[in-house]
DNA sequence: CCCAAAATTCTCACAATGTGAGAATTTATT
DNA sequence: AATAAATTCTCACATTGTGAGAATTTTGGG
């Protein structure tokens, strides 16, 4: 029963501090545990840092980025959404073409944030669902799903073909995915529609994983070997970005 | 910066083991973080104990009674009844009666277990909602909501009267409950129907909070100034036996 | 706008407390 | 039954967490 202190003290401060029913303030919590503030706050640095709770507007302490993406969905959605779109609408702007933030959500991928150039408009709405074996967005969310999830997806092959590249076979798919793994990248090569290409790169999360996927779509003729690297780039960066900007808002304003 | 080392341990050890991606085993948790095995399970060991982890059979490491009483309110009710039936068919057995176990949910009385003796059948059905101004499982839980949700509540008085000692107003329902929290316990008198009396007790969670109620309800004769005293210690003594035996399922078998 | 009262962060010296190797035990696996 | 793995225990050491108090920032009245 070796059981170790500062553990205990911390996991006590946490749930104190989830406990819907009391007001979570850090001194309060402090008092109700009667520890002595410098503890408390260093033990909540350390709660905070790791995404376990998160100081609100008024000093309230509400669960965290790694607790809502673990177990809140809509919430981390939501959150996400709020500090992706910025760097989505960048993306749109820079390069005159369509930019998504799509998640999986029951086999299907939901684009969460859309910001369209008016030269180039898409039918995508965010928040609709739609099918994920033949989009950028779809491929990369796939191929970032655990061994089990993902063979139960394609159990539900032969998917609708919708242009002639289309990958309509369970084994086609299960090939392209395992590229997309290894690259950590995904391109719709006129897979859904005739006039759409597209690439897309994970957006990282709390726990190290593919929480989301980031995309650039446009017409084929702008995706050339070299634009497509740079595309890359960007989309790398950017994904790059949103995590950091989710992260750190653990550790300082708003809600 | 001032961070301690063991917490910041500790929290990459649940962070690892909620990870919905990876198999969260206890010493392939060891292998990633490389920690010595000594080290980890005294770590895990506060996490199960404190109800944020709880050993499945083949050794994984899933989310623990205090993550799920917060945040997956379906699982937690399911596990809630899964501990609880024992004890209230006991009751129900002992007294003759009907017994229940009852949480709240979105303004309305779920009830989660339910017990009833041949002799004296009643109407309720597990799984299906109810009011719960009227009824002991209901006052209970009302009383124990924060201020601000039960004066939410209250917003939507009259309540409609079943019985002549039916509390309809407000008012008459806000005293009545600050008695029933004082208390920690409620009677329903016949407020819900003729001929029925009821009891009912708090049912303590990972919180330390109200997170379900007890109850046994029979016909009024029944109800006694002596006999409801009984009825009480039993349902106090049931009700502590729920809480300890989810809380000790985080600390041994099954899911 | 300013002052008082909290709240929060920092500093630091001390020893209490967490540490991890390894032995001992229990539990899977063949 | 025998072997391998997983889990728990033991223990001596110094690393690491601790909390009082001072210093700084933020909050909230008036």
């Amino acid at each position: 029963m070796a059981t170790s202190k500062s553990v205990d003290r911390v996991l006590n401060i946490l749930t104190r501090a989830l406990d819907p029913t009391s007001e979570s303030t850090v001194s309060a919590i402090g008092q109700d545990l009667n520890l002595p503030p410098a503890t408390v706050y260093r033990h909540i640095a350390s709660l905070t840092k790791a995404g376990y709770l998160h100081k609100a507007p008024k000093g309230t302490l509400v669960p965290g980025t790694t607790l809502l993406e673990r177990f809140c969905k809509d919430t981390w959605h939501d959150l996400l959404a709020l500090h992706a779109r910025p760097f989505v609408e960048e993306l749109s702007n820079r390069f005159e073409m369509t930019s998504h933030l799509g998640v999986f959500e029951e086999d299907m991928v939901t684009y969460i944030v859309k910001a369209e150039h008016e030269s180039d408009k898409l039918f995508t709405v965010e928040n609709k669902q739609l099918e994920g074996y033949c989009s950028g967005v779809g491929k990369m969310l796939l191929a970032s799903l655990p061994e089990e999830a993902l063979e139960e997806y394609l159990d539900t092959a032969p998917f609708p073909r919708l242009t002639e590249n289309t990958l309509t076979e369970a084994e086609e798919l299960r090939a392209e995915l395992a590229e997309v793994a290894s690259a950590g990248c995904a391109f719709d090569r006129q897979e859904f529609d005739e006039d759409i290409y597209c690439a897309a790169v994970p957006v990282l999360g709390a726990f190290g994983t593919v929480t989301a996927a980031l995309s650039l779509s446009g017409r084929p003729e702008v995706f050339t070997p070299e634009r497509r690297q740079q595309y890359l780039r960007e989309l790398r960066d950017r994904s790059a970005e949103i995590t950091r900007s989710v992260r750190e808002t653990s550790l300082s304003t708003q809600e």
